[in-house]
DNA sequence: GTAGGTGCAAAGATTTTGCAGTGCT
DNA sequence: AGCACTGCAAAATCTTTGCACCTAC
């Protein structure tokens, strides 16, 4: 995975590597996804010393070097993940909060009539989906209130 | 538009009919979409008396009743819209914060792979997508930083 | 008349920031 | 050794809630 040069990617920027960095990028990794609340949480479970305030400016640091991105998939709570994994895109059932990923090419075609029709660059990692997940629909459809 | 029988839909619901509720969806109609803050703020231009959270509650209500829904734009901004209005989809710059709305249709074919292939049945007002605008693009390209 | 609704102020939740001490380079 | 980074605590945001009063029905 591209991880074995995360550090590469920090100092080419200027900035300093750090446990506390190192932790945060392997817990993002480790959890796939997670809000700035969960990461600490599994970083904590190695170094407990960790504050959640370093977290966040950890998570601006990597974002801005482009080792992890985030989404905004419930009201206040951004999902940061990293970036090595395939690129996906997040669907989030209102119902049950789910959250699912799926290959980013399923939306290739819409993708690219975005960049036809609007000339808008879409940054599809960063795209959400509402919806209702198939298990959330099956319940309503057998219990239909 | 279906505002028209907007107290209905209230009604309904065993919802009473409010000067608030009236001004927040008509705030809300105006505007087109807005934060809670811009929408007390267009709110209070007719009754300065009305309280932010009175817009919260509000706000709470009608997408109750399904005549507003949310999106979550920026970082913790949540952003409301009227339903009545044609369903669109938000393309947000992460450039200048500029949000344009695109005819959901666009979107028609996505829907139904992430349907056909998930059982995920998308809210498709709900869905916010992140990229670069045409015209940020652009002067990127010319000012090539 | 009576439940539901509103205003106000306080409490929560989440994210940011100032500052002094620490540690990467 | 110098300056970026961290921890801690306080501040800033954004949203929710308790409560007394008001009002739509």
């Amino acid at each position: 995975m591209s991880t074995a040069a995360w550090d590469e990617r920090l100092r080419a920027q200027g900035y300093r590597i750090t446990p506390q960095r190192q932790l945060v990028l392997e817990a993002v990794t480790r959890l796939g996804h997670g809000t700035p609340e969960e990461i600490l949480a599994e970083v904590q479970r190695q170094a407990a010393g960790v504050n959640l305030s370093t977290v966040y400016r950890t998570l601006d640091v990597l974002e801005e070097v482009g080792l992890v991105t985030h989404a905004h998939i419930g009201h206040g709570a951004p999902t940061f993940h990293s970036v090595d994994d395939e690129v996906h895109i997040h669907l989030v059932c209102r119902r049950c909060d789910a959250v699912e990923s799926v290959d980013a090419d399923l939306a290739a075609p819409f993708i690219e009539s975005l960049d036809a029709t609007q000339g808008f660059a879409t940054d599809i990692s960063h795209m959400t989906i509402q919806g209702v997940c198939r298990t959330c629909r099956e319940a309503t459809r057998s219990a239909q209130r």
